[in-house]
RNA sequence: GCUGCUGUAGCUCAAUGGUAGAGCGCCACCUUGGUAAGGUGGAGGUUCUGGGUUCAAAUCCCAGCAGCAGCUCCA
């Protein structure tokens, strides 16, 4: 016999080789309808899985679970792929999970599928749940398991077997009529369960994320036990959509992008400057508090710079070009950067024959390359045409007997031509003016502050609203702190961060700390330095009983971060606040101070940012309040509407007397009616309205509006003085009191167990 | 960068290969009002750009640019 706890506490006895179906049946004929699958021992299982081991914690899942959603989309995406699969013979399936508002399957077809094929894919779904046909487990050992994808003509399912699974000796499969899928399970007990569904979206997806490899069409759906919650949560999409930071920018006139002066570069409108300036106010005030020092730098600062930090070249590909005052420096430029990556990978070899065609030279010899020494040879042949055309002594170059000898040749030459780099980090810049003099431990630890403004060249497919763009200011320090105070100087930053998130009621986020992945070189320093920084980051973190989970690879080259992650309306992620350990820069630029013994030490620097970038804190901060900013920072903060025009005097006289005390006032003198006016202050979110009228001017009063309140008679506050009115808000701006926030999530923000509530 | 979708008035969107439209906004006039849309009229277009097919292109084809979704990337 083996013993089943149930969740209510009590215990059943049942033989071995029971099945949760059979233990539901005992239990109630209901519950045995509803059950959806079996958590035993925490694993959630099918079914019809026996049970054999000794003593079990044991539960029933229905549908009230969240874990029987998950266990109903994974089995859609089976159905969906048996849709598919009838409908385009001889489809590859890759993966097909589920996700935490849906699922997804990975397939490749020919002819591909595309958005207009979903009516009939769907169609050919409703089919398979109207059969209601079991799903139904069986195993095979790991060879016959290969043959049974191998007949099947699953190519992608024989290559994840012997990459992946060839090491567990058998391995799973769910039959669904004639639909054969290897899969670890669990699914539902029959596709009836599937209330319903609805097919989203296609994309690309590379096979195994791995961009070397094919790319898949990605077709995404989701489903719910009925199609009440299908509905609910699509119209919950539809709400979340608006408040998209895109839309609300455009709506509230916050900020603007023009193709004129480029993508991802954000045009900031005086609105969303005015809550810019007041966020980069608070921001400073708070650091002037904590002991940091102000300071300016240039946008631009010479390669050499750059050259030093190893921001150039490596991180060539994500810069805006190089600016060289010697015309041809950037075309050797160009040439000493293939030469020296050894190969030319199918995009980089593109830009180069354009270039080559624009520059007229030896286009069709490359063109007819076939190999990488082939075309890297073309390369050398065009470097050699422009050294030699344009007069350029370099004689190292007509010396070196390889394309790594050329590069580098290139390369001390380039070193001597006079170039600059729009600036990727500010780190640079505050590392001279920290050499700028000489440093003693007394004068430690040094907080230099710039909201410094940074330019990378993103992937175009990246840029976003202005939650990935090309320039970007951050509200940057680097502190230059001796070894000792690494700890206080890293915890009063992340004091700092959960200070400003709190500030603006930003409490869903979560905490990543990057670390460094041991099996990767990209990483720079002692590796005794990474174990102590990782270590004081989580000690950190775990100490302020913060939610966080450690991501090993996350770190920066340089060291490791503890990053604060928030999710948009649509449920992307993104880092805002970041504290970074930095062991590489210090070395990389000679970094000293002189210490109590009277000898030279070497810094460790702390980059942070609480904002992040204030172009993506700005996107998020709109979303999060939906544009509705709190009173503090509202563009426009009150509005005076005039019941008619033969207020307008009187209306104009209150303006002056609220903008006096400090508010940002307007007034809507229109010949409108006083609906019109409100309706439209409302929708251009102005958090109070002042309506004047005769007999407001009578008693020298006016009569506020409050659209935190509502939309009907709830947001009247009723008449008082202008001097009242002014106090108030006053108060409520001292405070920085946050009455709303947005709360249309589409279930996108709460649901995960990575963030905290 | 890759895959797919999209690009028409300031905004949101219509328009079988046959004269480019609506609502909102804007301007003018009428209306002077009491807490979310008063009325009438008017202006506003290189249908993203460049090629091609066709008697004829917003519409079909090709290329480019841009946006959206996802993937890859993100110092």
């Amino acid at each position: 016999m083996l013993t089943l706890k149930l969740p209510d506490g009590s215990t059943k006895q049942v033989p071995p080789g029971t099945r949760p179906r059979q233990v539901a049946e005992g239990i109630g004929k209901r519950l045995a309808q509803a059950a959806v699958a079996a958590k035993v021992n925490g694993e959630i299982v099918d079914l019809e899985r026996e049970l054999n081991d000794g003593e079990l914690s044991f539960q029933i899942l229905t549908e009230k679970d969240a874990e029987a959603l998950t266990v109903l989309r994974h089995s859609c995406a089976h159905v969906m792929a048996r849709a598919v699969m009838r409908l385009f013979p001889g489809a590859q399936l890759a993966f097909g999970p589920a996700l935490e508002n849906g699922f997804y399957y990975d397939i490749d077809s020919d002819p591909p599928i595309r958005e207009e094929d979903f009516p009939r894919i769907e169609a050919e779904m409703k089919k398979i749940v109207a059969a209601a046909e079991p799903f139904e487990r069986f195993e095979r050992g790991t060879p016959e398991a290969r043959a049974l994808v191998f007949d099947m003509k699953q190519g992608y399912k024989v290559e994840h077997i012997d990459e992946e699974l060839s090491k567990f000796p058998s391995l799973s499969f769910y039959r669904q009529g004639e639909f054969i899928d290897l899969c670890r399970g669990p699914h539902i007990p029959h596709a009836g369960k599937i209330g319903a569904f609805k097919l989203l979206s296609i994309a690309g997806a590379y096979w195994k994320n791995d961009d070397s490899r094919k790319q898949l069409q990605r077709l995404y759906g989701t489903c719910f036990f009925s199609q009440k919650d299908l509905d609910t949560y699509l119209h919950q999409l539809e709400e979340a959509k608006k408040r998209d930071h895109r839309v609300l920018g455009k709506q509230l006139r916050l900020f603007t992008i023009s193709q004129q002066v480029g993508s991802g570069l954000i045009l900031w409108m005086p609105k969303g400057a005015t809550i810019r300036g007041i966020l980069e106010s608070f921001i400073k005030d708070e650091l002037m508090k904590r002991g940091y020092q102000p300071v300016y730098t240039p946008h631009i600062g010479r390669l050499e710079l750059y050259r030093t930090s190893g921001h150039f070249p490596y991180y060539r590909d994500a810069q805006f070009p190089p600016m060289y005052f010697n015309y041809i420096a950037g075309a050797l430029d160009l040439i000493h950067y293939r030469l020296s990556a050894g190969e030319l990978d199918a995009d980089k070899e593109k830009q180069f024959q354009e270039w080559l065609d624009l520059a007229g030279y030896a286009a069709p010899f490359y063109r007819a390359a076939k190999t990488t020494e082939e075309k890297l040879e073309r390369v050398h042949e065009s470097a050699l045409k422009l050294i030699d055309g344009i007069g350029i002594n370099i004689p190292k170059y007509h010396e070196a007997k390889t394309h790594a000898e050329r590069a580098a040749a290139l390369n001390d030459w380039l070193k001597e031509q006079e170039g600059y780099l729009l600036k990727p980090m500010n780190c640079p810049h505050h590392i001279q003016i920290y050499k700028a003099e000489p440093r003693s431990y007394r004068d430690l630890p040094v907080r230099l502050a710039e909201f410094g403004t940074v330019y990378r060249f993103e992937q175009t497919g990246e840029l976003s609203g202005m939650t990935r763009v090309r320039g970007f200011t951050q509200d940057d320090a680097h502190l230059f702190v001796t070894p000792e105070q690494i700890e206080v100087e890293v915890g009063a930053n992340v004091d700092l961060v959960l200070f400003v998130l709190s500030s603006l009621g930003l409490n869903d986020y979560r905490v990543r700390i990057g670390t460094r992945d041991p099996e990767s070189n990209k990483y720079v320093g002692d590796p005794a330095d990474w174990e102590k920084a990782e270590q004081t980051l989580i000690d950190l973190v775990a100490a302020r009983k913060m939610n966080y989970s450690v991501e090993k690879g996350e770190a920066a080259f340089y060291g490791p971060k503890i990053d604060f992650v928030v999710r948009d309306c649509i449920g992307r992620e993104w880092q805002l606040g970041t504290v970074q350990l930095d062991y590489n820069l210090p070395k990389r630029f000679e970094l000293e101070y002189v210490g109590a013994d009277n000898r030279t030490h070497r810094p460790v620097m702390i980059h942070r940012a609480p904002f992040g970038s204030m172009e993506r804190f700005m996107g998020i901060l709109i979303e999060h309040f939906a544009g509705a900013f709190p009173l503090w920072l509202a563009p426009e903060q009150v509005r005076i509407c005039p019941v008619s025009e033969r207020f307008s005097d009187y209306g104009k006289k209150v303006e002056a007397e609220l903008r006096a005390s400090g508010l940002r006032v307007t007034g809507d003198y229109r010949p409108e009616k006083i609906n019109y006016k409100l309706r439209e202050a409302s929708l251009e979110k102005v958090p109070y309205m002042v309506i004047v009228g005769e007999k407001e001017q009578t008693a020298g009063t006016v009569s506020v509006r409050d659209r935190a309140l509502g939309e009907g008679k709830e947001a009247e506050l009723g008449a008082m003085p202008v001097a009242e009115l002014s106090s108030r808000l006053q108060k409520e701006i001292q405070e920085r009191r946050i009455r709303q926030v947005s709360t249309a999530s589409a279930g996108l923000s709460d649901t995960s167990a990575k963030f905290s509530d």
